[in-house]
DNA sequence: TATGAATGAGGTTTCATTCAT
DNA sequence: CATGAATGAAACCTCATTCAT
């Protein structure tokens, strides 16, 4: 059965009401924010949001659904015998890093804030994010390990090394990094440098054969 | 002069009431927490607590400066020559992270929680724990570069990637991650070992200076 | 445009709230009297009062508002020549006198006390019933003076001591004395007389023997 | 028994503290000030004030008590006959608002705010205050009268309307009029002259009691 | 007697949520 | 279904007063 009218009707008022709250959260933080400043920004009446929504904190758990819906996925080579490591870290922090940009930070703030504060938020966070990215991780790097006949140690420490990567640097941009903020489009590169081939490692990409690249020759 | 009496009731008792905030806060967090709950978790009256503090904030705040003021500082040599680059950054992150083990991260959670949406307080975390942590290592950075001739390419992402992972495992264990919080003692060695060598490079430890640089002999 | 059933309902329920707040801070003084008891003698809920009125305090503005607006005008022929000074200050201080009397005085007791001791207040009192009272009558005492070609010395002083007449009976009836209550309503006359004449001066009205006066005979 | 040391020293720190107790309430009014600011300005403990008085509202009345003491007696000749009207209201009149002056009328607004709004305090001022003065007054009017061989007509309200003048010129010099507090020294002389002969009457001092009457021949 | 920290009742105000219209 | 006034619990904070030192 297709999407109703009333079904389309309700998606809509859905996605209104939750950008209004988006961005009053974002802009005033969680306990800050009121239900009447959110109806205000969506035009309508208190008692609407109720309609829709069970609480003000269902408001914010919309969000941060929407939020992780959101997060794109690395694209990745269908053979991953083309890539390298650091091809691979690259596409798999520009993934997450330009998810998180997307956004502005605004939504993150706002989110991550709460979830170290909420229990259920944080659960929720993750087990439903932060989890399955350690999972699809992980199965990424031990099948890009078995195409490169190579193992790859301390595997879960690594994994949380680079979604500890992810989280800081965000972290350190929401609370106004402005040197991260003009070089955020060139973290992936810079970063998976880094990871692949150690601080100080390796001279930068082009044409180089010493790294752990040496990747179609 | 020697601390009077009066100033010792004083510490004490501004200590004990923050102790008791501070258990409050990270049982429930920042907002959820009454001052009523405070004040009869420290065994006085709810007045009693504004004699020695203006604010239900200014109690935030004083936890705060309290986790600042116990960050332990690395213990380096005097003699960088005497340090390669993996052992720097292995005593690096071990203060870093035992700084926040202590503490059992509850009031991290609560003070980043709060960080994160409060901008006086964002402002100060930048100001007065970030900023003066990675002006520190930067200096520490330069200083074993020059000690070893050798240069560090893209320093200020790298500075800002160490402190991304300081905070990133922070917060993923302040999650709940109980992986990481078993093997939180041995993060700074393999974490060091993969910054300096890269993902899945070099061999573990044998007293290696060179490390990551010349990979592939 | 006609008011709408909002605007009526509007006006209705402040009237309400307002008279509640009017009745208990005669009863009791501002300090004294809670948001709580106006909101119990109102028969609505606490937080209800705040959806009309942001303040404490502007209940009380808005209960001075409308001292100020009851007040009536004195009513005086078109012709000034037809009045002698005597029956223009009857007039005048009939007007006055009688508008206090309305109130019973309780409101004008709460008024005042918060007068003396708030600056805002005492500030919008002086300039908006003081001074238009003064300026009306002083435009009123030189159009007499012009349609009688006569001079009156000390106006501003006169003025003021007329004001003063008033305010001091209203303040001396607002503690109690029951003289001055029972006899309220000749006080215009009384007083017109003495202002006119000087005290224990002349006649009584033109052509009038019956009156108390008749001194020396 | 001439009084002790003790006694000296109990009205010494009475009058200190009711002196920094009467700046206060003078600057903020009764209600905002706190017992620590009038501690903090005699410059002893809160708790010290309550060895002296029982309460805060007894600070008040024993201000009150002071204001009552202080208020300087009219300085009439022994014979009466000495005096015209005019002059005896001049004297009158001249001795209650130096008393008033004397004490730059802030006091004054803070108990006159409080008497109107303090049953207990609101009786005090009547019986003590207004009550004896209207009663020394009628006697003085009646000897006066006597000594005249004349009759006053409307005794009370006259003496009300007196007392109304002086309270009502009192409040409107403490509400800020400042044409009021420039000529307040020769108050007394034209307001007597005003009473005595009537509003516009007669020429200047002569003893003339013939006065404003006799306007419209 | 002076001190001033502790007390805790009580005040004002906010705001998520409900429900009659 | 939308509305938004009413609700009232609950929060923070103040401050007159007490009492151990």
């Amino acid at each position: 059965m297709p999407p109703s009218l009333k079904d389309k009707l309700d998606a809509t008022r859905r996605a209104h009401i939750l950008s209004a709250a988006a961005e009053a959260f974002a802009e005033r933080g969680f306990h800050a924010t009121t239900i009447k400043e959110i109806a205000h920004r969506a035009g309508v009446a208190d008692g609407t949001i109720y309609n829709t929504f069970d609480d003000k904190e269902a408001l914010l758990l919309s969000i941060f659904d929407q939020l992780q819906h959101e997060m794109p996925a690395p694209a990745l080579p269908s053979d991953l015998r083309e890539v390298d490591l650091r091809e691979l870290l690259r596409l798999f922090l520009g993934a997450a890093l330009s998810g998180l940009d997307a956004h502005e930070f605004r939504l993150f703030r706002v989110v991550t804030s709460e979830i170290l504060v909420n229990p259920e938020l944080g659960e929720r966070y993750r087990a439903e994010l932060l989890a399955p990215m350690l999972d699809g991780a992980a199965s990424l790097l031990r099948a890009w390990s078995a195409a490169h006949a190579t193992t790859l140690p301390h595997l879960d420490l690594t994994l949380r090394a680079v979604a500890a990567l992810v989280l800081g640097l965000a972290m350190q941009r929401a609370l106004g990094d402005e040197a991260l903020a003009e070089s955020w489009s060139q973290l992936p590169d810079t970063v998976a440098e880094m990871l692949a081939c150690g601080i100080g490692g390796a001279d930068p990409q082009p044409g180089d054969a010493s790294t752990a690249s040496a990747p179609n020759p």
